[in-house]
DNA sequence: AGCACGCCGACT
DNA sequence: GTCGGCGTGCTC
């Protein structure tokens, strides 16, 4: 018998299946998407069975399969048939797909041991009425304790080996046994009350069809309780006996999220997300092969969860981008949920408070189903927005904060009310200046200037994590007369200090690096330890704080100036979901956004929480300038350590799709990219527009055969990037 | 990916 | 005369 086996290497030059013998004492035992060890060039390495045959023709000399890592196959058939289709659409490798539908204790990787856990039990082996003739019989106190206990309890644990229970087991009074331990434990708060859905979220869950495949979306206003009708929906399916898959946003997986899923289901729920250790994951993960659980709360990675009989998948904040994975495999978990969802026919429920145009378009198309909400669910309405024109301010001498934000935040603290303030930038300040001889620093290996960070007084890159002591000094000239501009949540952090007298914390990517950080510092928040929190876009979405009245936008430009086709889009969603942060409880909120563009529609759209008109504006540009969702684009990043070859290289990519995709498709660039150069690499890229193009598979498909064995240029390839 | 060849420069 | 730089090519 033969296999064809994918091995563990990414690189595309391996890209494609092996032929192995399978020696006679495997033949029992070896399926298809068992996870084996092969030969390969010399050395030992993991890889995955694809298909098994009774024949071979090809005229290599084969080798043997060594052996097979586990007892079952680790990829079932839907993984199978899920990396096939998932390939047609995206290009990378083929194992690259299988590897990232598992947790690292199970991908193939060949020397990578990551075991269960198991803990050490001693119980009664023999009957009661022996354990009590030797009661009688025995003089050691200790062992007596032991074997008392055993009589009334079923087994002990032991974490320290005794001599006294050596002795009772070489007897054969007693014998051991190892269980499997949990490594990961939720820490639980609080319980489930049970919530009454009102008419309109009632009405949704009615709409939704259990017995068939759909793809739903639900529109409902931040606040609107869509995480209750998610659980309804979940707890309809579970008593037909099916499975159900829910998806949030990584940032949303705090303990306000896992709290009401594991407090309503208890331990039908597994919990995936990247604060999980690789062992935790791994028994989370287990629990999900071996069907001890029905449901599965996870971020992007968790829409693999191989559960079966799934009877339902919900992505909540469908517009955020991390849904999409920006390395290879570039899969969007959304694809990859109706995918799903069709080979179980299942619905799919994609719910926001502002979708991607995408979605609602194809909503009002009538390719997905509309679902909507359109009341705060509890007695609170939609908190009132004023936009501060920081024009003015600066006038006043007021460069971080406006007079109008300093008075709101204090007379909330009077309240004894909490505050979240939003500064979509990390660090100190973004820009150091000399003074004398205008020189600006940037990272040594990148096009952009390093930001300064206070608190480690360092100069860092955010692009590649260069990092260089601050000596106030300028590299160039040696003048001491640096200035600094631009605004960062350290000195935000430190202005608040200056004019308030109140409990302040910072949540940015520099204090919640530590594992669990996440968690504590949202927890003390909703404990009402701080008064005020404040911190990078990662305060935006999925936090509920009843005691939240006051939301600030620092600088709502921050996300308009990047330049992307989405700016617009991803501004509204970021203003429009951190607003929901106030007013969620019985108090009233209010929203204050700070901007150098007060006229920009996006921010006024979500100053009026009018999605729909900020739909209609934003889709006649797309219109005008053929973006999404009016055209597909498709992104080829080219890149280079040589600058030169980079560039001659982009301008023969460019060349080659223009002559060999069709007419009707839109080739732009070469073009430098948005950030020049990362880590010393250059990058070029070329967007190509189609509305459909049935040559763009193979083109694509070609470009990437012919580059994956170039070393000195990098051919990169984006299908619906949701980052330009 | 990782490793073996293979062909040209600075050293015991 | 050799050690060793990393370019090229192959792996069932």
């Amino acid at each position: 018998m033969y296999a064809n086996v994918i091995i563990e290497y990414g690189a595309k030059a391996v890209d494609r299946e092996f032929s192995y013998i399978i020696p006679s004492e495997l033949t029992d035992k070896i399926k298809v998407g068992h996870r084996v060890i092969v030969p390969f060039n010399n050395r030992d390495i993991e890889g995955f069975v694809l298909g098994i045959s009774n024949k071979y023709d090809g005229e290599y000399k084969l080798s043997e399969i060594k052996d097979v890592c586990d007892e079952e196959p680790i990829l079932n058939n839907e993984m199978l048939y899920l990396g096939e289709e998932i390939q047609k659409n995206i290009l990378c490798s083929k194992i690259s797909i299988y590897q990232a539908m598992l947790p690292k204790a199970l991908k193939a990787s060949y020397g990578t041991n990551i075991g269960i856990k198991k803990k050490r039990y001693i119980k009664l082996n023999i009957s009661y009425e022996e354990a009590n003739k030797f009661l009688n019989e025995c003089k050691y106190s200790k062992q007596i304790e032991i074997v008392e206990k055993l009589i009334t309890t079923d087994k002990i644990l032991v974490d320290v080996m005794t001599s006294s229970i050596n002795t009772l087991l070489k007897k054969g009074i007693i014998c051991e046994e190892f269980i499997e331990v949990d490594r990961y434990q939720s820490h639980i708060s609080g319980k489930y009350k049970v919530v009454e859905l009102n008419m309109q979220q009632d009405a949704v869950v009615k709409s939704v069809n259990l017995d068939k495949h759909d793809t739903y979306l639900l529109f409902g206003i931040t606040g609107s309780g869509k995480t209750e009708v998610y659980m309804e929906l979940i707890d309809k399916v579970l008593k037909m006996e099916k499975t159900a898959i829910m998806l949030v946003p990584e940032i949303s997986l705090t303990p306000q999220i896992v709290d009401r899923f594991v407090t309503r289901f208890g331990t039908d729920v597994a919990i995936l997300h990247s604060g999980l250790s690789d062992y935790e994951r791994y028994d989370e993960y287990r629990k999900i092969m071996d069907g001890r659980v029905k449901i599965v709360v996870g971020a992007r990675s968790a829409i693999f969860a191989p559960l079966k009989n799934i009877g339902i998948i919900i992505i909540d904040e469908e517009h955020t981008s991390t849904y999409k994975q920006d390395t290879n495999p570039r899969y969007h978990a959304r694809d990859v949920a109706i995918l799903r969802g069709k080979y179980h026919n299942a619905p799919v429920i994609l719910g926001s408070a502002t979708p991607t145009l995408e979605s609602f378009a194809r909503a009002k198309k009538g390719v997905y189903k509309l679902l909507t909400l359109t009341k705060r669910a509890a007695a609170g309405k939609l908190p009132m927005v004023n936009i501060v024109d920081m024009k003015n301010e600066i006038k006043k001498g007021n460069f971080i904060l406006s007079k109008v934000l300093i008075n709101k935040i204090q007379e909330k603290l009077n309240k004894n009310e909490q505050v979240i303030l939003l500064l979509n930038r990390r660090g100190y300040s973004s820009i150091l200046t000399c003074r004398d001889c205008g020189n600006v620093i940037k990272c040594p290996n990148c096009d952009i200037t390093l930001t300064y960070h206070k608190s480690s007084n360092t100069n860092r890159c955010h692009y590649c994590n260069y990092s260089v002591k601050n000596v106030n000094a300028c590299p160039v000239c040696g003048s001491d007369n640096m200035k600094d501009y631009g605004l960062g949540t350290e000195k935000l952090e430190e202005e608040l200090n200056r004019l308030f007298d109140a409990r302040i914390i910072r949540m940015d990517m520099d204090t919640t690096s530590k594992r669990g950080m996440h968690e504590k510092i949202i927890e003390a928040f909703g404990n009402h330890e701080y008064d005020i929190l404040l911190g990078t876009q990662m305060i935006a979405k999925g936090l509920d704080f009843p005691l939240v009245t006051l939301v600030g936008v620092i600088n709502a430009d921050s996300s308009l100036n990047i330049p992307d086709f989405r700016s617009a889009e991803t501004t509204f969603q970021l203003l429009s979901q951190v607003s929901g942060r106030a007013g969620r409880g019985d108090l009233e909120g209010e929203v204050i956004i700070q901007t150098y563009n007060p006229d920009n529609y996006s921010i006024i759209y979500a100053k009026e929480h009018n999605y729909l008109k900020f739909y209609e504006d934003e889709m006649k540009i797309r219109k005008t300038l053929s973006y999404p969702p009016y055209f597909y684009i498709t992104l080829v990043n080219i890149s280079s350590r040589d600058y030169e070859l980079g560039f001659s290289e982009a301008n023969k990519i460019g060349k080659y799709l223009k002559q060999n995709l069709s007419t009707d498709t839109k080739v732009l660039g070469p073009t430098i990219a948005n950030v020049f150069k990362i880590n010393n690499v250059y990058h070029y890229q070329c967007v190509i527009k189609y509305k459909y193009d049935d040559k763009l598979n193979s083109v694509l498909n070609k470009l990437d055969e012919i580059y994956k064995i170039n070393s000195k240029v990098d051919v990169a390839i984006d299908v619906n990037p949701v980052r330009m």
